[in-house]
RNA sequence: GUGCCUGUAGCUCAACGGCAGAGCGCCUCACUGUGGAUGAGGAGGUUGAGGGUUCGAAACCCUUCAGGCACCCCA
C-alpha cells in the first residue's frame, strides 16, 4: 500500500459486508420505533453555530464540534448532536403539529475527539423522543422502547442493563446532606465519574470542592443506597409502570447515574452491558423544556439517543450479529464467448422483466473463470449458452450449491429459474 | 487536549543492530464448454511517514501520522 490517500481520523469505511450490518441494525431501530407509533424524521447534517450555543452550551461547540466558516463567513458546525435540531424544528411548527410527538431518526453525527474503542469522530446515532407531555408514563415509555429493543436483538436482561435515576431526588437529597445548590452541578459532575476515577482520588476531589468529611460519607452512603428510588415521586410510579409495559426486567435503579447533560430534569437513563465491558450504549431521560432556548414555548419531553458504535461492538461480542449473506438470491448469466454476448444480454434481460435479479458477465472469458466468480459473490446459480444449446434453443443452468446441471427449453427458463430460487 | 502501548506483504504474524520471511489469501497454468479440491509456477514491501545515531537500522533516538488503553468529554 503505497500512495493510498488516507481517510479521515476517526471516519470508517462501510464496506458491503459492514454495510450490510448497519443496514440490519437500522432495520431493527425502524421495527422498534414503528412497533411504538414514532415516525420518522431528519433535520440537515449542518447547522449555524448559534444553534448549539442556545442549547448545547459552549463548551460542547467549542471543544468538540467540527466547525468551519463558509463562504461568507458565518460559522457553520457538523451536527454534533440532534436535539437542538429537533427543538429548531419543533419550534418552527409549534402551533400546527399535534402534540404529543413521537418522532425518531437516525444519521450520521460528528465530533472533534480523540478516538478509540466504542468512540470515533463520525458516527451514527438514533434518536428518539416523545415530545408535550410531562408524565411519567412519558418516561417509562421510552425506556420500554429501549428494553424492547434489546429484546428484538436478542439481548437478554442479564447482559444489558437500563439503569435510572432521577435528578430531583438527588437535588433534595443532596439537599439534606447539606450540600448547597450552587456545589451541586459540580458535585453531581463527580458523581457522574465516580466509577472513572480511583476511590482515593475522588474522595479528594469531593473534599476538594469544599465538603466536610461527614457529608463525604453520607454522600457515599447515598450513592450505595440501592432503594433511593423509593423516596421518589417520579421513580415509584416509574417503576410499577416498567411492570406493566412489561420490560422491568432490564430495568434498574442506580443512584450513580447522572447523564452530562444539562437539559435534563428529572429522571434520567442509560443502558450499559452488565459486565461493565463497554461504553454507555445508551444515554437519555426528561427534560422540563425543549424549545424555550430556540424561541419557542415552553415543551417538555423525553428521549435518548444511542450511537451505532457500542452497540455494534457488543452484539459482536455476544455473536447477535446474523451472518449477512451476499446476494444469494441471484443468478449469473455467463457469456460463453464474444460471439454469444448478445444473446446472453437478452436472455439477462428476459428475466430481470420476469423480476428476477441477474448479473451479467461483464466480458467473454473462460468459464471456469465466470463459475468460480459466481461461487464468491454467492449467486444461487449460473447460466450457460453456447453454440450446442442455441442449436437446441435450451439454457444450461447450473445450481452452485449441489454442482447439478441441467438444459432447459428456453420457453421453461423463467418458470424453472423461479423454482430453483424459491 | 494529557499520559502510556502498538504499527513488518491483502490478512495473521516471524526475523540477536548483520541477505525482510512464513502461513493463509491473490493471480497464472495443468483444465481450448464448467466453480470450493490437488499440484506447479508467479505477483505483491521505501518494515506507517520523515529525520538522526551507526560500517550497517524493521530493531536504538527524535518528530509526525494512524490505531488501541486510561484521563478529559460524552451531545
Amino acid at each position: 500500500m503505497k500512495n493510498i490517500i488516507k481517510s479521515v481520523k476517526g471516519t470508517r469505511d462501510f464496506y458491503p459486508e459492514e454495510m450490510a450490518k448497519r443496514q440490519w441494525l437500522i432495520e431493527k431501530i425502524r421495527q422498534t420505533s414503528e412497533l411504538f407509533g414514532y415516525e420518522v424524521y431528519d433535520g440537515p447534517c449542518l447547522e449555524t453555530i448559534e444553534l448549539y450555543a442556545a442549547k448545547s452550551g459552549e463548551e460542547l461547540v467549542k471543544e468538540q464540534a467540527f466547525v468551519f466558516p463558509d463562504r461568507s463567513g458565518e460559522l457553520i458546525a457538523l451536527r454534533p448532536e440532534l436535539t437542538p435540531t429537533l427543538a429548531r424544528m419543533v419550534a418552527a411548527r409549534q402551533n400546527e403539529l399535534t402534540f404529543p410527538l413521537r418522532w425518531w431518526s437516525f444519521g450520521p453525527f460528528w465530533r472533534y475527539e480523540r478516538p478509540q474503542k466504542g468512540r470515533s469522530r463520525e458516527f451514527f446515532q438514533w434518536n428518539i423522543d416523545l415530545i408535550g407531555v410531562d408524565s411519567v408514563a412519558a418516561d417509562a415509555e421510552l425506556i420500554a422502547v429501549a428494553a424492547k429493543f434489546f429484546q428484538n436483538l436478542g439481548l437478554r436482561p442479564d447482559q444489558v442493563q437500563i439503569l435510572v435515576n432521577n435528578r430531583k431526588l438527588m437535588e433534595r437529597e443532596l439537599n439534606f446532606i447539606g450540600i448547597s445548590a450552587e456545589l451541586r452541578p459540580a458535585i453531581l459532575r463527580l458523581i457522574d465519574r465516580i466509577d472513572k476515577q480511583p476511590a482515593e482520588a475522588w474522595d479528594e476531589n469531593v473534599l476538594k470542592l469544599g465538603l466536610l468529611p461527614n457529608q463525604l460519607s453520607s454522600l457515599k452512603a447515598l450513592l450505595a443506597n440501592k432503594d433511593l428510588w423509593q423516596r421518589s415521586n417520579e421513580l415509584l410510579p416509574l417503576f410499577w409502570q416498567l411492570e406493566a409495559l412489561g420490560v422491568a426486567e432490564f430495568v434498574a435503579y442506580d443512584p450513580k447515574i447522572i447523564r452530562g447533560l444539562d437539559y435534563y430534569t428529572d429522571t434520567v437513563f442509560e443502558a450499559h452491558d452488565t459486565t461493565g465491558e463497554f461504553r454507555a450504549i445508551l444515554g437519555g431521560g426528561h427534560y422540563a423544556n425543549l424549545v424555550e432556548d430556540v424561541g419557542g414555548k415552553p415543551l417538555p419531553g423525553v428521549g435518548f439517543a444511542m450511537g451505532d458504535v457500542v452497540i455494534m461492538l457488543l452484539l459482536e461480542a455476544l455473536g447477535l450479529i446474523p451472518e449477512q449473506k451476499r446476494s444469494g438470491k441471484g443468478v449469473l448469466m455467463t457469456v460463453f464467448d464474444s460471439a454469444h454476448q448478445e444473446i446472453a444480454a437478452r436472455i439477462a434481460t428476459h428475466l430481470r422483466e420476469a423480476g428476477l435479479q441477474v448479473i451479467l458477465y461483464p466480458e467473454a472469458d473462460k468459464l471456469a473463470k465466470q463459475l468460480k466468480y459466481a461461487d464468491r459473490i454467492g449467486v444461487r446459480c449460473a447460466l450457460v449458452i453456447g453454440p450446442d444449446e442455441i442449436a437446441e434453443n435450451t439454457v444450461v443452468i447450473k445450481d452452485l450449491a449441489t454442482r447439478q446441471q441441467e438444459s432447459v427449453p428456453m420457453q421453461a427458463l423463467v418458470e424453472r429459474v423461479k423454482n430453483l430460487l424459491a
